[in-house]
DNA sequence: TAGATTGTTAATCGATTAACAATC
DNA sequence: TAGATTGTTAATCGATTAACAATC
């Protein structure tokens, strides 16, 4: 079932093609949203189409995983569900630290989605003095000095860097130094870890730089027509 | 030079494959920092070493937008800026609205990197009669009935959506409405616009669905070796 | 049963990499 | 000049799509 081929990891991540792993959170989405109205079963058709993919995509795409449906029938919406956040790791109750209390760490810290799945932050810390003792969400906001000790008697599983990006590097070696196992990390600076710690990576600037490509695209597109 | 090649736009944006427009702000970020450092020139080789892919794929995705290097020397750091900026439409001084004051849009108005960039947020609004009329940033937060109005008397190109998922359509028509031109969209749903509009959405739940994915096949992985 | 739809194999298509002539 | 490195064409590799037997 779960392949090896992991030799280079460029492409595929533990045997899983990392195209795949990019639409599994879509899937997950839409089948909570099918979920949520109580639709009973859906199709690979009806699942290609809300994600404008091709129908042979979802059922290869799910296939890598497992034989989840059936024939004439399509797959059942809630036991599909379960399965992929099963895949996904949802609802497991993974702790998590947050750090760095700026507007973008309490806008984090305050985002609900997060907690609903089961992704609970369960300290908040900061180097600030001014921020250190204040409240974020019933959440009092510690030293970060004491993070790494903190993290040695509270283990978890995700540190969450809102620092600016001159502080990352350290704060991730910390949280590296604490055991954490993945990082989340918000601020805009390629960070190095050991290959044993997850990274994922929100790239907030280069997102905007994409929209704007696409918007002088557009532009050049009707400056051309006009001629 | 620029392709017409735009039959679906599914793999291509405007002739451009959409995998080489993901790597352009990477090389936009690598540039400027090897410009900060005032280094001169910078070879195919190099700026892959750094982007962790291969010399050829930089040399075939620069040739897509014209001929920046030279033979025997590579590339000018400097001008190869220079031309990515532009290609990127950065440093135009690109207004944007932002919709939604709380902590997100809070979060997002105060982040320098955009400004530092020439994208100007010029205008905020908000729903909430409690937070119209408070100051963010030096910007007071307007009505969002007013959104489509001031459009009119101010044109922005841009307009970012921080409301939460219930609201974020009814915002994008408005914004739509206003005669924006892309949208930028933090809220956790699929938007329909005219597709005269541009859109990028932040995916910030998907984003943690990955990383939590990447753990949880580490962890089998581990669990696996012991036996 | 007849119709529908899966899971999987084969065919196609696109993206990445290698190779090399051009030339600074 | 000799060495280096581009821009581009050809070869490879991976991802997507089509096709279809299996079967509910």
């Amino acid at each position: 079932m779960s392949a090896a081929n992991n030799k280079d990891g460029k492409y595929k991540y533990k045997g899983i093609p990392l195209t795949v792993v990019k639409r599994l959170p879509g899937y997950q989405r839409l089948l909570s949203e099918l979920a949520a109205k109580e639709v009973e079963r859906v199709s690979s058709r009806e699942l290609a189409a809300k994600m404008k993919i091709n129908p042979s995509q979802v059922r290869q795409d799910l296939s890598l995983f497992g034989s989840f449906g059936q024939q004439g029938y399509g797959y059942r919406v809630s036991y599909l569900l379960s399965e992929i956040n099963k895949i996904l790791g949802i609802n497991a109750e993974t702790k998590m630290v947050l750090v760095g209390g700026g507007q973008l760490g309490r806008a984090v810290a305050n985002y609900r989605n997060f907690a609903k799945r089961g992704f609970i932050i369960e300290a908040i810390f900061d180097r600030d003095p001014r921020v250190i003792g204040r409240t974020i969400d019933n959440r009092v906001v510690r030293d970060v000095q004491e993070l790494t000790a903190y993290l040695q008697a509270e283990p978890a599983e995700i540190g969450i860097i809102c620092t600016p990006a001159s502080a990352a590097q350290e704060v991730a070696d910390q949280l590296v130094a604490g055991g954490i196992k993945g990082i989340w990390n918000f601020a805009p600076v390629a960070l190095k870890v050991p290959e044993t710690v997850c990274l994922e990576h929100v790239h907030l600037g280069e997102s905007l730089m994409i929209l704007s490509f696409k918007l002088k695209q557009k532009q050049e597109e009707l400056f051309n027509q006009k001629k």
